[in-house]
DNA sequence: CAACGGCTTGGTAGCGCTGTCAATATCAGT
DNA sequence: ACTGATATTGACAGCGCTACCAAGCCGTTG
């Protein structure tokens, strides 16, 4: 015996159509491709829905369709600036599209990012973006099966599973060195927290920069697994100091670790720049106006996010981006922290 | 003519419940509740799920049970810290739930908001967490009439539109301003930015607590609706001693204009606090550790969004939490930058 | 031993939309 | 006028799951 659970007063698609004078499937089309119809059902189809306040039901259209309009995105941190800067881009470039961010926290673990890319494919996203070129195996085979838009995103690097869009931490670190060499400075330490893959990139690209310099020594590199902050920043520049007294800079691999390196300097007393130099990595936006000011790596976060999710809405409409990899690059930032040592 | 769409070999729940000899119902009942199923029955499609790695298709569950597992959040911005540590709490709270979040920013605009309300509740979320308590009429209709669990954040005040959990801004600000007055400083300006509902109960505070101790004049107030930084906050220190050159405290809206306001002071060689006390709000990670430390109110975010989300897990899952409204209080850090004045 | 109630299980249909193909309308070219 | 190509429109069934109700099973009760 059939017990029919039709909802009373709820609109469906069926009765746009209706009031319309069109079938179901025309005012289907109406959503999804109005060019596809003819300027007069266009028009009525349009009046309808708007007369009736439709709102098309996204359970529905997923299961019809056997595809959803939602973008995954993996992030390793929620707290992390950057990242909000990131998602800011993403969340920016999808305003006013159909399409909509899923997001998940991975927490540095790829792993846990495995399971989530397990988890987020299974419902069959129109797109992904996911953080960084360091994927477990599994991941990169799972990523390389599906056939939806993957952005890689946060750094370039060799062999993209499918698109790419970041900047070379390494460059970035030693072009940072470079920078401090070239103003004078010879014992230039390293402060690094969290040692995340791109983190271990810039620390190579420091060393790299060193070696060449015929400066490099292991000493002046103090790093922690423990997560940033600017009061690890201030523990790492004393345990650093404590370690090579006669260091005359300090590059830090971000610029909260940055600005505790400041802080802990004005509390021992010792002059920024005079004594003691500073650079750090990200350009945040207090960087430019501490005193004094600090020298930092521009990185184009924002960009980054919002050409990542235009690269994903791109593709699915068919307009395959113009460059799968993209190097956004960055900018030393010379500020006062770095001034030419006299 | 018919033509079959099956897609062959893709494991569905009627795969399922054939390979463990039961019916899809009760395959069905097992992944929404095991625990009316018999031992027997339960253990034989667990094993056939894990065997054939079935994953639910949330589509089609969305769809026929006419609702989904989707948590709705809206806050007003992605860069602000203070976000970043609830959402943080909302996704550690969720973590390992069945439930998901879709986050959307409004921006700042309660129109927007109201706009993203409406596109939300179509999809017919399975609850809703919303930032403070300033909704344009037509949200709060909105929001009184669907039956999801809701809760506001952020702050608390009269009248709920389901559940609260926050803290009164009004009280913090004037607790920071009262442990200014108890330490010896009268003249004590307000540097505030963004000029959100939050913030605007804040400088009520302000403007109370200094009412209250006949130390109040407008001219010690400098506010902009513009969006808060570091650099701002060295602006608005630097406006409001130019209208208040004999200003002995300043208490700053939040900690970003509390630090631009300490670099401000460093600038033009001021000693804080001998002759500038500073304190801020929200209590960000970096206050503690500045030179000198800064005080700040301390707020805790991180638990705001963990048991709103918790608030509304329990509500779905019936078991309607302890109190609707969670004052979750604040406390004021008392640091080198507002020590006594001597 | 029939009646009852609680627990477990299953059959059926439907959630609202779109993929697939077919049908019709329109139009240019010969 | 006829053919073939293109643009619009429609009919139908099915996407994978769950709500609804019914029925079977069991032990208990008087």
């Amino acid at each position: 015996m059939a017990r029919k659970r039709i909802t009373p007063g709820k609109i469906r698609l069926t009765e746009v159509a209706k009031l319309a004078g069109v079938s179901p499937i025309t005012a289907s089309r109406f959503f999804r491709n109005p060019e596809a119809l003819s300027d007069g059902k266009r028009a009525r189809v349009e009046s309808a829905a708007n007369e009736l306040g439709y709102v098309p039901n996204l359970a529905a259209r997923a299961l019809a369709s056997q595809r959803t309009e939602v973008i995954g995105v993996l992030i390793p941190s929620l707290t992390n600036n950057v990242f909000a800067d990131v998602l800011r881009g993403i969340y920016d470039a999808l305003e006013g599209s159909r399409y909509s961010i899923q997001l998940a926290n991975t927490r540095y673990s790829i792993l846990q990012e495995e399971r989530l890319l397990r988890l987020f494919l299974a419902q069959k996203p129109a797109g992904l973006i996911v953080t960084g070129i360091n994927q477990t195996a599994d991941s990169r085979a799972i990523m390389e099966t599906v056939d939806c838009p993957i952005v890689q995103i946060m750094e370039v690097g060799p062999a993209p599973v499918d698109m790419m869009i970041g900047f070379s931490h390494f460059d970035a670190a030693k072009a940072a060195i470079s920078h401090l060499i070239v103003q004078g400075y010879r014992r230039i330490g390293l402060l690094g927290a969290r040692m995340d893959p791109r983190v271990q990139r810039r620390l190579d690209g420091y060393r790299s920069a060193m070696t060449d310099a015929a400066l490099f020594d292991p000493r002046l590199i103090v790093t922690t697994a423990v997560p940033t902050s600017v009061t690890l920043g201030g523990t790492l520049f004393a345990d650093l100091l404590a370690k090579a007294p006669d260091i005359d800079a300090v590059f830090c691999v971000n610029d909260d670790i940055a600005l505790g390196a400041l802080f802990e300097c004005k509390r021992r007393h010792m002059m920024v720049p005079d004594q003691m130099a500073i650079v750090g990595f990200n350009d945040l936006e207090f960087m430019a106006s501490s005193e004094p000011t600090l020298s930092s790596v521009r990185t184009n976060r924002y960009e980054m996010g919002r050409n990542a999710a235009m690269m994903v809405i791109e593709t699915l409409e068919g307009r395959r981006p113009a460059a799968p990899v993209v190097d956004l690059g960055f900018s030393v930032m010379e500020r006062q922290s770095s001034a030419r040592r006299t």
